[in-house]
RNA sequence: GGCCCGUUCGUCUAGCGGUUAGGACACCGCCCUCUCAAGGCGGAGAUCACGGGUUCGAAUCCCGUACGGGCUACCA
């Protein structure tokens, strides 16, 4: 039985997570829960200018915010701390001895002014433009000098010569085959004796024991040199999954253009974390090619590398949306109306205690709303009128359903009847309102059109008699009031649609 | 420039030598209906990037080409 895999999460905290990494991560871990593996995170912040404690904490609160929880990382240790890259220095230096002492680093005295100028010819020329090896054949006892001097230096990767073809097994693209003259002498440690990305990942990833490596396509490329550096220092060599980026709509790299790119804010605009992942998940992997709606369980139960897709794909917002929708159509009345509540409360329409007041108004309205968002922070302006005192008829909705000499006097008799409603209840106010529309001998959508516009200012709103119902009778009589006021103080009814009816 | 990776409906994908190329989002139509949604039913939409092979047979295997992307830093 092999034993059980180790993954690894890591972002670097120049930023909030973002949708790509995101995606990564829940790779990651559904792979790691799928096999009964380990999961950390682990935090590249050897970007000294761009890495904040900030981003660190948002990472991590986005992670959890997802369910992804890791079993090693910041904040909950584990046997292979530090997990943070600039608390490894010692290891890095460690694993720069080892390499020394097997003569597969050796030090380069090149500036970057003549590294460029090399460069810059030999891509003129045509051709590979790698590192042309000068200081690896300089004398040994002279390089020691010239060190001790304090001369500026890097270290470099001595790349065998005969190595061959490097060829590995990726466990989303198959196959992939570099040749080792491709790979140059890259650099490990910078003249100000920090590692280098590629050296610094794969001691990482050597010393954590990580076992299989997925991360984004962008890396493939670096796999070469990283694979090369297991081999010097003779660790085993993990299994990689390279995964294809997440573009925008116009096949560009995502970016803030697009919209918004971090887990954060699609968070703030309401987005529950099961859906997110659910899509997310979907960008790049399925189920069965029919099943699109799933749960973090499900996917555990079903995530395997061998069902990634190897193409990009293009992040789909209305399918997000779709999903959105579907997760937030299934939620239970008051667990809709609690993940609702901070929206109503922030668009200033309610309060906590008015829930805890009155619990069961708002369970009646939860599922009326569920079913027309798509994000909770849609639920405000759905509901709105329930809870201003007064409101502002829309101008072309007026102009649609309360103009004609029928809408009017329906609207009149409406408020009549309405009043005198003895039980307030939707049942009986929609049999009020169609008993009123048969004696009046209008169509029944004149009238419900007619007192819609009135109480909810719009042509579109929630189900009319139960927003009637929610909306109490004594607020109704007293919007049909307004409304009716406002048409009368207008002498000219052909301005109304450009009139603003603030009421 | 060099080296790698990718290419199936507008979008996400199923497919892993023989299918009427399946599903989902979006779109269109119908039904339901107090508006909007939701839901139900149906429709349109893919010469599988292109060109060569291999094979009785190719979206599936091989080779080119085109297009897109990545790496090519003392960035990560």
């Amino acid at each position: 039985m092999p034993p059980s895999p180790r993954v690894r999460f890591a972002p670097s905290p120049t930023g909030h997570l973002h949708i790509g990494g995101a995606r990564t991560a829940i790779y990651n871990w559904a792979f790691a829960r799928h096999q009964g593996g380990t999961f950390v995170l682990r935090i590249e912040d050897t970007d000294p200018e761009r890495s904040t404690r900030e981003n660190t904490d948002a990472i991590i609160r986005a992670m959890e915010w997802l369910g992804l929880d890791f079993d090693e990382g910041p904040g909950v240790g584990g046997p292979y701390g530090p997990y943070f890259q600039t608390q490894r220095t010692q290891t890095y230096v460690e694993a720069l001895d080892r390499l020394k002492r097997a003569g597969a680093a050796y030090p380069c005295f090149c500036t970057p002014e003549v590294l460029e100028a090399k460069r810059t010819t030999a891509r003129e020329r045509g051709g590979f433009a790698g590192y042309d090896r000068t200081c690896r054949t300089l004398d040994p006892d002279e390089a020691h000098q010239r060190i001790a001097r304090g001369e500026p230096h890097v270290w470099r990767l001595k790349v065998p010569l005969d190595r061959g073809d490097i060829v590995f097994n990726d466990a989303v693209r198959g196959e992939v085959v570099f040749q080792s003259s491709q790979v140059d002498d890259l650099v490990l440690v910078r003249t100000d004796s920090t590692p280098t990305y590629n050296f610094a990942v794969t001691i990482d990833d050597a010393t954590m024991r990580i076992s299989h490596v997925i991360r984004g396509d962008d890396h493939l490329s670096n796999t070469p040199k990283q694979i090369l550096i297991y081999e010097a220092l003779g660790e085993p060599i993990p299994t990689f999954a390279h995964l294809s980026m997440i573009w925008g709509p116009d096949g560009k790299r995502l970016s803030k253009r697009h919209g918004a790119t971090s887990v954060e804010a699609y968070r703030e605009q309401g987005y529950l974390p099961e859906a997110l992942v659910n899509y997310l998940a979907l960008l790049g992997w399925s189920l069965d090619g029919e099943t699109t709606i799933f749960s973090r369980e499900v996917l555990k139960e079903h995530f395997s590398l061998e069902r990634v897709s190897r193409n990009p794909a293009i992040f789909d917002v209305e399918k997000l949306d779709w999903i959105n929708g579907t997760y937030l159509r299934e939620m239970s009345p008051s667990d809709f109306a609690q993940h609702m509540m901070p929206w109503l409360q922030d668009a200033g329409l309610t309060t906590i205690d008015d829930y805890a007041t009155r619990p069961d108004w708002y369970h009646t309205l939860a599922p009326r709303v569920a079913e027309r968002v798509k994000r909770l922070c849609d639920a405000p302006a759905l509901v709105e009128f329930l809870f201003r005192d007064t409101i502002e008829l829309e101008p072309s909705s007026v102009s649609k359903a309360l103009l004609s000499g029928d809408a009017r006097s329906a609207l009149r008799a409406a408020q009549a009847a309405l009043t005198s409603l003895e039980v307030w209840r939707s049942q009986e106010i929609e049999t009020c309102l169609r008993g009123l529309a048969e004696r009046l001998a209008v169509k029944p959508k004149i009238v419900f059109q007619a007192v819609r516009v009135a109480v909810t200012g719009s042509v579109v709103s929630l189900p009319l008699f139960e927003s009637l119902e929610l909306l109490g009778q004594d607020r109704t009589a007293e919007r049909i009031r307004a409304a009716l006021e406002a048409l009368d103080s207008d002498r000219n009814p052909a301005d109304a649609a450009s009139e603003p009816y603030a009421r």
